[in-house]
RNA sequence: CGGAGUGUGGCGCAGCCUGGUAGCGCACCUGCUUCGGGAGCAGGGGGCCGGAGGUUCGAAUCCUCUCACUCCGACCA
């Protein structure tokens, strides 16, 4: 993308009301704006760390064997006073009528949604397990909403259902969330630990959440700080395989890891000291097991293998798209600006051209960029005629995780520069060196 | 929902107390000079001062109501 034809409104000054750094950068990047109070458009580099997080996800449900659909953001309120949520559930909830008087709502979550589907559609343990899952809008009218994306009143969820046929089956798919999970956070280059956690409104008995930590964090945590060090890696993972999934759980929930909710000082105690840790977390996913609890009074039954009628055992499992966003700016960056880590970044590659108008400098950046695409990547051509200090500020912002600089100078020794935004580190090189190395270096990222 | 604030051009702000018809920086446009870390000079465009009433010869400024947004707290992915 050439940033003469993009839309890139970024801004130099801080605007007032942005409060926490991830607020601030999205902001001044370029990356949303804000409609309403908690209510975002996101912006051309927004959308597109907020696709890459999506695609993710998508990924690694995919691998877990979970099947995605979409379900609308307008939702009949009948649906939740089958459930008893209709009046359970506070102001939070946005609810409307139609031209008709009818009584909808946005939808805060879907259980009773995707309960609605299921038991419409299948009545056998032979249809089990399933698990369906999509990536959707919300709304939760929050009396408070702040800190940007990371607590908005609309936001981007990934929500997962599970359909069992026991609880045993049902803790399967529990531990095939937690584990899928956790890949999805390693892949955006997060360290985020589940912790045991309170169930909340959803209701149910096993419930974990996943914090990153982070200064800015909305919940106080307690952990043994080796939990920070435990990584999924590249090992190979067979979701069926139902032994090695809740192995992989048993040792991410091993080593202690709690909220303020459910903390135990005593057990917090026996950790030896020098790995005790208080710290602040970003909640940035949550699973729940939660029974029969949508099944039962929402007749989401299926016939077992003896003729019986009995209630499927379920579980949500969600993760927070576009909080992650914030979150993982939260997580990683500097005081010049965002430090995309490269599976998110909105571009892996940003070209620098320190003299446009300059033909060998225009001709060489023509050739980077065209050498890049050529090996399926993206660069971020900035060929503005801006001086060199707004071109390098502009790159340090929006955090591109590789910069190719190309001058006249450079070039007459047949060099341009190739720097790491995350270390500032740069190295002189031919181009075709250049286009070779990033290739090498963004290999493992698709797009 | 309690408490505290703020609404003046795309962004950041001054002007309001002590009414006289709007200003600064950034951004934007034109020209010249610059050109490896947010350039300089000159010229230029853009704002019914959140909205509605009221007071007044006259309201961004004073009064009333209203809407929006922000911050602290309680709540929440």
């Amino acid at each position: 993308m050439r940033l003469t034809r993009y839309f890139l409104p970024v801004l130099k000054e801080n605007p007032a009301e942005a409060q926490i750094v991830s607020h601030r950068y999205m902001l001044r990047a370029g990356m949303i704006r804000q409609q309403a109070a908690g209510i975002y458009s996101w912006l051309p580099l927004g959308y597109r760390v907020l696709r890459r997080i999506e695609a993710i996800v998508h990924e690694e449900q995919g691998r877990a064997g979970h099947i995605p659909v979409l379900m609308p953001t307008l939702q009949p309120a009948d649906l939740w006073r089958e459930s008893g949520r209709y009046d359970a559930y506070g102001p939070e909830m946005l609810r409307l009528k139609d031209r008709h008087e009818r009584e909808l709502l946005y939808g805060p979550t879907n259980e009773e949604m995707i309960t609605d589907i299921f038991r419409a559609h299948v009545s056998s343990y032979r249809d089990l397990p399933l698990t369906l899952y999509h990536i959707q809008w919300k709304f939760r009218d929050e009396m408070r909403p702040r800190f940007g994306v990371m607590r908005g009143r609309e936001f981007l969820m990934k929500d997962g259902y599970n359909f069992d046929i026991d609880r045993e089956a049902a803790l399967h798919a529990y531990n095939r969330h937690m584990v899928s999970y956790l890949r999805s956070y390693e892949r955006m280059g997060l360290t985020a630990i589940p912790m045991r956690a309170a169930s909340g409104p959803i209701g149910g008995d096993d419930t974990h959440e996943f914090l990153v930590l982070a200064q800015t964090g909305e919940s106080e945590v307690f952990y043994d700080d080796r939990v920070t060090a435990l990584k999924l890696g590249a090992r190979a993972i067979d979701y069926d395989d139902r032994a090695q999934v809740a192995a992989v759980c048993a040792e991410f929930t091993a080593l202690y890891a709690r909220t303020d909710e459910t903390h135990d000082p005593a057990a917090f105690a026996a950790i030896p000291e020098a790995r005790r840790k208080v710290g602040r977390g970003i909640e940035v996913g949550q699973i729940f097991y939660f029974a029969t609890k949508y099944s039962e009074p929402m007749g989401a039954v299926v016939v077992n293998e003896k003729g019986e009628r009995v209630p499927v055992h379920m579980g949500s499992h969600g993760i927070g798209v576009s909080r992650l966003v914030g979150a993982i700016i939260e997580a990683s960056h500097d005081e010049r600006g965002i430090v995309w880590p490269l599976e998110v970044a909105p571009f892996p590659v940003g070209i620098v051209n320190l003299k446009q108008g300059d033909g060998a400098a225009d001709a060489a950046c023509a050739g980077l960029y065209a050498a890049l695409a050529a090996r399926g990547i993206e660069a971020l051509y900035d060929d503005r005629d801006e001086r060199a200090g707004a071109k390098f500020a502009t790159m340090d912002l929006i955090g591109l995780p590789w910069r190719i600089t190309v001058g006249p100078r450079g070039l007459a020794a047949g060099k341009v520069e190739l720097t790491s935004r995350r270390t500032g580190e740069s190295e002189e090189m031919s181009p075709e060196a250049a286009v070779t190395r990033v290739a090498a270096l963004c290999g493992g990222r698709a797009g």
